[in-house]
DNA sequence: TAGATTGTTAATCGATTAACAATC
DNA sequence: TAGATTGTTAATCGATTAACAATC
């Protein structure tokens, strides 16, 4: 089954009714939800919630709702998190480090979190051959190789901002097909290839401007 | 002057609009750029940039285009970056560590990045007094009183989830009303609070839907 | 069966793009 | 003046919401 042309908007909400299933699967409140309750928790309406099941299968039963286990499966299943993906970080700056430790974390806590970090990337030598969280530090000349061995085909960037796009044509040449970029730079890449930018500074400068004006001290 | 209305999905691209200026200028390419050329460096299509432009002001010359440098200031303006602000940010975990690190430096180093980390918060007695980047780590009952003293209106949330919607409550009571938030959860607030949401593990878990299926190894 | 809720179609809303007169 | 590019209006596109027949 390949569903094509499913349009951004729909698959950015997915991972939130999966998340949503998984709280009520964990609390065991109830094995059915309706869409009303689940768009309610997911913050969305109920229609566009059953719209966007709808795209994927005929999920739910009138009258009734949907299965909270059932549809939790297929959403993993949707999303490709029912099997394991290695992932790979380029930059073991302090924020590469950070985010190391959580997804390790993340994927030795919660058995559901099938993305495994399986090497760590960085150009200076002296990071070459430490661990964070466990995870060794590779030079930059292994990257090639590595992705190819272990078949990674997503990774994270967190390189400084003008060694960002050189490292993403790399990974992309090697096999890489998704990246979440942390570097606050605009990546050119080929249209097959997946980015999720984490750009903190757009974000912020983003908030700025909702800021009230300067309250004058009293 | 207030622009009530605006959408979100204007405010969204003014600061890459910014970006794209800041480098212009910093490269001292050319001090005109029209809006061909800014969407093109945007990733925005050129009739947009002038519509989204055209909400605040008139900014062009017909013919000619865009002053790099009056447009940049105009835009700081209106993002409210040409004034500094002072910024906390609560939890200081690996991720917040690394986060304020990052946002001190990039103030140390970029003299038009207007937002100050003022202080990080944190519940764990043994991390209150320690610093990080200079910053001091206070205990979290001092966090009502810092903010009005300090005029804080922008936070940074990297508590644990489970905490995090507490978290926020207390921010807004003492006048919080922009926040980033890397907690992977749905924050519920008054509307008139902003929140930036940086949930990593969305962005992963949509990032693995478009993974191709897996390739059996040869 | 009666009540509830799905899946889906039609209506609405909002955002982007195309086109062009105004004008530098 | 001739050429270029803005600011803006109208057309298009896409996403969300409303409504309801189908059906559990």
């Amino acid at each position: 089954m390949r569903w094509n042309k499913i349009s951004d908007a729909v698959v950015r909400r997915l991972p939130i009714y999966l998340r949503v299933l998984d709280d009520l699967a964990k609390s065991g409140e109830s094995p059915l939800i309706s869409s009303q309750e689940l768009g309610e928790r997911a913050g969305v309406g109920s229609a566009l919630v059953r719209k966007d099941l709808a795209w994927f299968g005929e999920f739910g039963k009138q009258g009734v709702g949907y299965e909270v286990e059932y549809l939790r499966s297929e959403l993993r299943q949707i999303l490709n998190l029912d099997r394991e993906h290695n992932v790979i970080l380029v930059g073991v700056g302090s924020l590469g480090a950070a985010l190391a430790r959580y997804a390790m974390r993340r994927y030795q806590v919660d058995e559901s979190f099938r993305l495994k970090l399986a090497g760590l990337f960085d150009q200076d030598p002296d990071k070459v051959g430490r661990t964070y969280a466990g995870i060794p530090v590779y030079p930059m000349a292994e990257l090639n190789d590595f992705i190819r061995k272990h078949n990674v085909r997503m990774a994270i960037i967190t390189v400084p901002a003008d060694a960002a796009q050189e490292t993403a044509v790399q990974l992309v040449n090697s096999g890489v097909s998704a990246i979440l970029n942390f570097a606050p730079v605009k990546l050119i890449l080929p249209e097959h290839v997946q980015v999720a930018n984490a750009d903190l500074t757009l974000e912020l400068q983003r908030l700025a401007y909702y800021l009230p004006p300067e309250k004058t001290r009293e």
